[in-house]
RNA sequence: GCGGAUGUGGCGUAAUUGGUAGCCGCGCUAGACUUAGGAUCUAGUGCCGUGAGGCGUGGGGGUUCGAGUCCCUUCAUCCGCACCA
């Protein structure tokens, strides 16, 4: 008998859980440290052996801080509202709360399995009436505050009306749907409903009416970052555009912040490279132009104010306020036309059919800023309507997006921008526009022979100066809409007087979720939450009928962990202050643009009203790869029931089919187990190779139950343990690098446990461990991988521990050293990994707390100082033999020994070497 | 189109950051012990070559005594963003 994994993995977990291993509490003594993984939502599929990797590493991570003294506080607990759970409630009639609870619990036991050291006594999930209370709360918040963009932060709108009430709108800079303009007196005059209307436009949780993404499908609204292509990313399904009153969070608000504040983060520069585009800051003007014979005054944003003089024409978006304005009477017909034709186009095909020109005319001219010259206002749908002013003053020469409209509807191109080498040329001529970011002005008036960046700033100081525009910046991040027209989320604290929106007082919550007969909407099309009984207050007055969506509960879940159980606030100001933020996050990137930006500004907005300490949820992020199926297949010959083995296939013409990876093993086909696996193959006949073996071809690819290729961690640890499977998974690679699981590679980390387990044990399996003095050798074995490990860890290089544990546990074995000087240094070092294994050894070794309370041994680096070094020897670069010397050897006499050394006479062939390079320590190269 | 990442044995990977390319493991080959082997142990295993030796980190070029690592160029794969003015 070896070592038994199942009976000892058991024990330990078991026992873990009775003495409350892993339950943490504040202790001011110790330094904190805040490990978390993103929070999951539990399918109804159940846990595959990619999905704990990232766990994995945070595990070890936390457990390797817990031995270095610090306090950890390491959690868990479940993003419980989903549309899975109500997509099946649906269909079924069973109550998504009951879906919800059956796959967590599948969900708990399988993590159980893993032996992670979750203080699960800190468990939250997001349906939990005491959890969703403060998610409520915070709503309430943003929708009592808005953002004044003077000091850059959240204020209570208190502030706001009494500004309103003394002087209006003349000292307002404040973030808003739309800028408004009145007086106090106005103020003061206005009914409480257009009073409540006026402060929607500053809300931070507002309604307003939005082009929203509209998923028929789902039933519900879907936030910019759900949906993919034109369609949901949960389902696939088509997702169109609509006009619709809805909740949003006024987001874009805080863009700069989450700008700037990217750079305090310890992130991947891609992940920040990617909220980096999302939030799209860019720097330029508004310009006002004049529509001649009219009042109406155009603006525009452009990044290039140089290119002022190159305006042939302007183009407004079909939705344009523009529009209807300035649109002539000759004109309208053809205009709403078009505007009907674009209408019906989805954003998929505006967005697949980029090529395709179309445009009308407005029968307007804008009068140019700086010629006075008229200039023709046309229509189109490449005009974004959602951004800057939906407006723009088309440059043909230089924005090629102008350029092919100018092409198509034989508008002037005229050329502002010259490359000073290659001098300015007939735009006629020309296939393309010059996009370029540098050069000179031509043909530019004020701004003549200037660089652009010289140009840029004389353009607008003058525009400033004339009042007809300004500097500014766009951006491209959204206001996020908050309502899903669905059952299973959080209800909003908002009841509606007079059909205006108010929020619920704090002592109110939680709102709980009503119980419904059917999780369909209601005949007349209102959301679930219509077919609810008394839904509405004390008073009467209806409750709003949408939910909140998924990332509502995940954006602040982080502080709840700190402290899960208080009654009085999302966390106490202790508990805040101790803990203070995450200091590491794991989880994939997947979240780039959801939960990483929204959480970051749920997190702000709390800061912002002192409800938390820190304006950053989360210190450093990493995120890990994808684990990769590795398919197999099998080949069916075509017209039969034959199959053909991988590498007899080419006689044959064939169909590659995916087979069960579970049958296959190390790409041989278990031809029974294939004959049972579906009824069509109970009667397959095989054409074998010579070894009479069905070789089975492989391919990399998603892990999906498609392909047939998932594999599931209980059944490996059913197999092998759960510590091989943790080492496994952190043996494959680098974390964050995305590679293919294939169950055959284990065995080496098995085998690793096995050998380490025999470095304890005699030949019958008894405990055989020394007191003897350990020799320099075991020593230095010991300590070079308490070094390397350590390193490792910090860097989250898990797969290199891995390698430097082997290597160690086969130099002790050659060693055959059993010594518990070594040992139980080993045991420790290596609990973070196997915490099982080493928890077992540990108690073998005599110790009766849990290896978690040790401390992670410190490097003796006088044992690590070696005398000699094994110097590489080249000529020309070419390593040709090795020659031990002693470190302390000076240059000249390295030089000496191996000049004189055979050896050397063979490759240096008689001649005088040209130059001897000797780095001490390192190499020697001879130049022949 | 723009931006980012990655290319090393049959496979997953390693390389002290410019200094012996291929550590560790899988697989494979041979052997030992065994009733047996999907157990264990030993030896071998980048490619070509009997050998001396030659070639070798996607390709090409460069810097250097010395390049997987630095620079230029090019190709391939993956991932973001994509009419954002």
């Amino acid at each position: 008998m070896d070592y038994n994994f199942k009976e000892t993995e058991q024990k330990w977990q078991d026992y873990w859980r009775e003495q409350k291993t892993y339950q943490v509490e504040i202790d001011k003594t110790k330094p904190k440290f805040y490990v978390l993984d993103m929070f999951p939502y539990p399918s109804g599929a159940g846990l595959h052996v990619g999905h704990p990797l990232g766990y994995i590493a945070s595990d070890i991570y936390s457990r390797y801080k817990r031995l270095k003294g610090f306090n950890v506080l390491h959690p868990m607990g479940y993003d419980a509202y989903g549309l899975p759970a109500e997509q099946y409630a649906i269909q079924t009639g069973q109550h998504p709360a009951i879906t919800t609870e059956v796959n967590l619990n599948r969900y708990r036991e399988q993590l159980d399995k893993i032996g992670f050291s979750f203080d699960w006594n800190r468990e939250i999930r997001t349906c939990d009436p005491d959890y969703y209370k403060w998610t409520q709360a915070a709503f309430i918040k943003m929708f009592n505050a808005f953002f004044n963009n003077k000091t850059q932060k959240a204020e209570s709108l208190d502030n706001l009306i009494a500004e309103f009430k003394t002087n209006g709108t003349a000292n307002i800079d404040a973030a808003c749907s739309e800028e408004l303009s009145f007086t106090a007196q106005e103020w003061n005059s206005k009914t409480e409903k257009e009073q409540q209307e006026i402060l929607l436009n500053y809300r931070l949780a507002f309604l307003a009416d939005t082009m929203v993404n509209w998923c028929p499908k789902l039933g519900t609204v879907l936030a910019n970052d759900e949906v993919k292509e034109g369609l949901s990313v949960r389902g696939g399904h088509p997702v169109v555009q609509k006009n619709m009153r809805q909740w949003s969070l006024r987001v874009s608000a805080y863009a700069q912040r989450l700008l700037t504040d990217l750079d305090k983060l310890e992130w991947s520069d891609a992940i920040k490279e990617i909220q980096r585009n999302w939030i799209g800051r860019s720097q330029g003007a508004e310009v006002t132009f004049d529509v001649a014979n009219s009042d109406v005054k155009l603006e525009v944003f452009t990044t290039r104010p140089d290119t002022i003089y190159g305006v042939s024409f302007m183009v407004l978006a079909p939705e344009s306020d523009y529009v209807k304005q300035i649109t002539t009477t000759e004109q309208q017909q053809a205009v709403n036309d078009y505007i009907e034709a674009t209408s019906k186009r989805t954003e998929r095909e505006r967005m697949t059919e980029v090529k395709r020109v179309s445009g009308v005319f407005t029968g307007s001219y804008a009068v140019h800023p700086f010629t006075g010259e008229q200039i023709p206002v046309w229509i189109s749908d490449y005009v974004l309507a959602g951004y800057g002013t939906g407006a723009v003053m088309a440059v043909p020469a230089h924005d090629s997006r102008d350029f092919a409209f100018a092409r198509h509807f034989n508008l002037p191109i005229v050329q502002v921008i010259v490359n000073p080498e290659h001098g300015a040329s007939d735009t006629s001529t020309w296939t393309e526009s010059y996009d370029s970011k540098e050069g000179k002005c031509i043909n530019s008036g004020i701004i003549d022979g200037l660089e652009v960046k010289d140009a840029i700033n004389k353009i607008i100081d003058n525009l400033e100066s004339r009042k007809i525009g300004q500097r500014k910046i766009n951006f491209r991040l959204r206001d996020a809409i908050f309502s899903r027209q669905r059952y299973w989320g959080e209800p909003f604290p908002i009841y509606f007087k007079d059909e205006m929106p108010y929020a619920l007082t704090e002592d109110k919550l939680p709102l709980q979720l009503p119980e419904i007969d059917k999780y369909l909407p209601t005949e007349d099309g209102q959301p679930p939450l219509g077919r609810a009984e008394n839904w509405c207050t004390e008073e009467g007055y209806p409750y709003e009928l949408s939910t909140m969506p998924g990332f509502a509960g995940s954006s602040a879940y982080y502080l709840r962990y700190m402290d899960p159980r208080n009654n009085d606030a999302l966390v106490s100001k202790e508990a805040n202050e101790y803990w203070e933020n995450v200091d590491l996050y794991i989880g994939g990137t997947e979240h780039a643009t959801g939960h990483l930006i929204y959480s970051r500004f749920w997190n702000k907005v709390l800061f912002d009203l002192g409800d938390t300490t820190l304006d950053e949820p989360f210190k450093k992020l990493i995120n890990q790869g994808m684990i990769q199926g590795r398919s197999n297949f099998v080949y069916r010959v075509k017209d039969s029931n034959k199959y053909v083995s991988l590498n007899l296939k080419d006689n044959y013409e064939t169909t590659e089919i995916h087979v069960d990876v579970n049958i296959v093993n190390n790409d041989i086909l278990d031809i029974e187990a294939f004959k049972k696996w579906m009824p069509e193959y109970a009667n397959a006949e095989f054409i074998l190779e010579d070894d009479g073996k069905y070789r089975c071809g492989y391919a990399v690819e998603k892990m999906s139950k498609s392909m047939f290729n998932v594999v599931n961690p209980d059944t490996i640890i059913e197999q092998y343990g759960a510590d091989t499977l943790r080492m496994y998974e952190m043996f494959l690679g680098p974390l964050e690098q995305s590679k293919p699981w294939d169950t055959k590679g284990i065995d080496g980390v098995y085998k690793f446990l096995r050998k380490l387990w025999r470095l304890f044990h005699d030949a019958d399996n008894n405990l055989s461990v020394s007191d003897d003095e350990p020799t320099k050798e075991e020593l230095k074995a010991l300590h070079k991988t308490i070094k390397k490990v350590a390193e490792d860890i910090e860097n989250f290089s898990f797969n290199t521990s891995i390698s430097t544990f082997m290597i160690c546990v086969n130099d002790l074995g050659k060693l055959n050293c059993n010594k518990r000087a070594i040992l139980q240094d080993l045991t420790i070092i290596l609990s973070p990994f196997a915490p099982h294994i080493a928890e077992e050894l540990w108690h073998l070794l005599g110790n009766n707390s849990s290896v978690v309370q040790a401390n992670f041994p410190a490097v003796d680096e006088s044992v690590l100082v070696e005398n000699n070094f094994n110097y590489p020897v080249s000529f020309n670069g070419k390593m040709r033999f090795t020659l031990e010397l002693p470190l302390t050897t000076p240059k000249d006499e390295i030089e000496k020994i191996v000049m004189s050394d055979e050896r050397s006479q063979k490759w240096i062939e008689g001649k005088t070497p040209k130059k001897v390079i000797i780095v001490p320590g390192k190499i020697v190269n001879i130049v022949v």
